[in-house]
DNA sequence: AGTTACTGTATATGACCTACGCGTTTTAGT
DNA sequence: ACTAAAACGCGTAGGTCATATACAGTAACT
């Protein structure tokens, strides 16, 4: 409910589609979705107040795709939950593929702010993880089709924060971007792996207890699915089909290991994903000399 | 989807295991998948022999999915490519999500051989290169619903080469495995990254040239692409629409850029993720102790 | 021979996105 | 106040998709 109902942007700019002459050249015209996106604040026109509106079509999006996963969110299924027909979606939203973006940036709305002050590490580190819990809390944000889709005033703001936590360190802004951009690519894989993990644990305890495939996770004992070895599947297949001769590194570290078995991923493999993504942007700070004295 | 309640499916014959049982004790059913992943030996039974197989499938899927998409992959498209009704590709294929797991060990296949003695860390560029650049051949392999998809024989023997590279690392197992796993959620990000950028560009070559939309890459000139700024879209949305209060560190940074524009992600742009990111995992293993003395 | 298993096919179902056109409602311009 | 334009929500229908089901032909085994 406090996500976005109303875009409050003081950049209303009312109706002008293409980008306006402001001297630099750049008038393109600009992608119908990018206006849905950035308020494109309601020109009082003709016609009978809109019962509907984009925010309430976007919320139920969200609140399906919570509930039951992306592939839940259809536009009937969208109309129904809003209690209108199909096509009166299509009054206020072009398609399902702007529906998707207008759901990417809505998310990111939810992004906290990150603190002044704190150092550039830790505010990357607050900033990369906030990112990764968003993505395990909404697991269907990867299953979106993102390509090439325009930016949002929300994700505009999150990329603002990182240049934010950036702002003590001496670095042009390319590299800047360049380093935002690698921390940002990390959190897509992250989430991403964590995610699958816990979904095969899910699996697995759903086989062990013998239950059917549709059992809802919150079914489950949570310490049931903790203490599940997501790599189960992958040992049962090595340990049924794969020659060792076929794959002698892989088995030979299997051969040297404690107990033979592969761990979780979990927070831990969180935590060092960040770490080792973090070493390696410092030694890069280092070497462009970008750090404060007091940054040792 | 899992929706299918008790559905054996029509091609759900072959209920021997194929592999040899070879009393590890691990006798846990796995999914049908699996079999026809790991070479599934046909035995030879009654009836016609067949005209179709799998391997022919999924040729065809990986022909339609280089030439057209992923979108372009719907088992009538695929059907109507061998030369088949739709319904016959599922006696060789249990159902499209089957077939979208096959093909993706089947471009693994075409990951090369990373030779030995190169060093952990040469060896290991290579693996990620190899990598981020069959990802940036084939865009379709990251828009594959990889959820919890079970390893193949490929991708197996592809974790195996890491292994390699990492043999005389002293480090244990679970840890070269977060290594590896590290290395790959960042080729994800990469390639994505990359993609996007370049379908961003070409878009804009498209606009400016007043070449409609559908126009094939190949009709362009390459050089225009690599020339185009694929952050234009970025920037003629902030200069329309955001307002600097509300961006600041963003603005700032924008401000002390040296042309007041955004660099392409580029073949460079590759090179310093490798780098930082291999620099993160080298601070990780002398941290470990695990490096050689020769590597310094 | 008969039996059995396996092949590819034909038909049909339900879900999906959305182009098109309709009647209705409200406001802008006179 | 009156009119006409514009926007609203809806009904219908068409196309594509995955796939369940029933069927006819074929090759091997008994």
């Amino acid at each position: 409910m406090s996500t976005a109902d109303t875009t409050p942007g003081p950049a209303e700019q009312p109706q002008v589609p293409p980008g306006q002459p402001d001297g630099t050249g750049a008038t393109r015209e600009l992608p119908a979705v990018v206006q849905r996106l950035w308020g494109a604040a309601a020109p009082r026109r003709r016609g009978p107040k809109p019962a509907l509106s984009a925010a309430q079509i976007v919320q139920a999006a969200l609140d399906l795709a919570d509930a039951e996963g992306l592939a839940a969110v259809s536009m009937a299924r969208i109309a129904d939950a809003v209690g209108y027909t199909p096509m009166a979606l299509y009054r206020h939203v072009s398609g399902k593929e702007e529906l998707l973006v207008l759901m990417a940036d809505a998310v990111a709305a939810e992004l906290p702010d990150i603190p002044a002050g704190i150092g550039w590490r830790a505010g990357l580190e607050r900033w990369t993880r906030a990112q990764i819990e968003l993505g395990i809390a909404r697991p269907w944000m990867l299953e979106l089709p993102l390509s090439a889709a325009p930016p949002g005033p929300n994700r505009v703001r999150w990329i603002d924060q990182a240049f934010g936590v950036l702002r003590p360190v001496e670095l042009p802004a390319d590299a800047k971007l360049a380093v935002i951009g690698l921390l940002a690519q990390h959190v897509l894989g992250e989430s991403r792996v964590h995610i699958e993990s816990r979904r095969a644990a899910v699996q697995q305890v759903l086989r062990e207890s013998g239950l059917p495939d549709g059992t809802p996770e919150s079914d489950l004992n949570p310490a049931a699915i903790d203490a599940a070895n997501p790599y189960a599947d992958f040992e049962t297949v090595l340990a049924t089909y794969a020659d060792p001769t076929m794959y002698p590194n892989l088995f030979e570290s299997f051969a040297t290991w404690p107990d033979n078995s592969l761990t979780a991923h979990s927070e831990d493999d969180i935590t060092f994903g960040i770490s080792v993504v973090l070493d390696g942007v410092e030694a890069f700070l280092r070497r462009r000399g970008a750090l404060p004295d007091d940054g040792s």
